[in-house]
DNA sequence: TCAAATTAGTAAGTATGCTTACTAATTGCA
DNA sequence: TGCAATTAGTAAGCATACTTACTAATTTGA
């Protein structure tokens, strides 16, 4: 397999990073981590060291109180594995009440505290101003366009991710 | 359009999860996990239990072979905690070779194996297939347009993040 | 009705993706 | 020249985001 390098390479390999650069899976790798960094540089000291995966679990049980967490991970499109260790550092936290279902005794419905809504309250605004920083290089026809794009790719493939979102109601 | 909460509102808390579904973030955040379940969908077997993440690696240093582990993180816009960990499992699996620099006996200077180059080989049209998957949902033209706002959109916000893109040449 | 299949949740393990803090080597500058 | 500042890399810790495997409870269906 191993050659010498000729005349007319471009790289040593014969491959560029400009192809990775133009993946959407690579794109879509750094403009989540752009997302993220957003939301803690917007939320700060407000948030209580809140994350956005926990914003979003926070949102879905604001939505929906007296789900169970399967259907709560639907909604948000978690893994039910991943949402059992969001909600036990919402619960020690204090933002979130996990009691067993009277129904099904292997549910457990999830209600938020009040010190939970006062924090939702409160950084509602500021993580709407994350939303808008993360896409400040596009106009407003551009973001539009955007986020009508990646909701479209993203409700198509759904059932190509390991946690699709499952709605509630 | 705000308006205050009437009488007739559905949800108790006054907030819905369409806000939550229309967000840039939580929609980057779904298209990213989708992006990975894709390429392990279209991977599978033949890619020796490789990620998303340490493919992008291993054609950073085809791209760029000789060049230390600062240099690399930069390349792909990781973090240089996280490319350590990633550079270990892939010397592991013995795709990639580590030695120390001569020049500067801090830095870690990383080369291809050829078996690493024969995986790239292997699995290069496969990840291919993957990217074309996760976007499915979309038109070839709707394609090039999301496409180009995505790049827009990561280069932009490139300094918000907390490992930013620092192409190398 | 009662055993089989399903379901909710957790546990353990692995891989990102950071944070802070540290060592060791190099650079810069007074 | 020599000391301070910087830099490359690692270590430890925490939070997603899975995988597989398990328990316990519920539902199904013969």
């Amino acid at each position: 397999m191993e050659r010498e390098p000729a005349a007319g390479d471009i790289t040593s390999s014969g491959s560029s990073l400009n192809d990775v650069y133009d993946m959407p899976g690579h794109l879509l790798r750094r403009m989540q981590q752009i997302a993220v960094s957003a939301f803690h540089d917007a939320v700060g000291d407000a948030g209580a060291g809140i994350t956005p995966v926990q914003y979003a679990c926070l949102r879905a049980v604001a939505a929906c109180p007296g789900e169970d967490q399967v259907r709560l991970a639907g909604a948000i499109a978690y893994d039910k594995t991943t949402i059992g260790g969001v909600i036990d550092r919402l619960v020690q936290k204090g933002f979130l009440e996990r009691t067993i279902s009277e129904k099904d005794r292997r549910a457990r419905i999830i209600h938020l505290t009040n010190t939970g809504r006062e924090l939702l309250a409160r950084i509602d605004p500021l993580v709407t101003r994350a939303q808008d920083q993360m896409l400040s290089g596009l106009s407003a026809e551009e973001r539009r366009d955007f986020l009508r794009l990646l909701a479209k790719a993203a409700i198509s493939a759904n059932d190509l991710s390991r946690a699709p979102l499952r709605p509630i109601g």
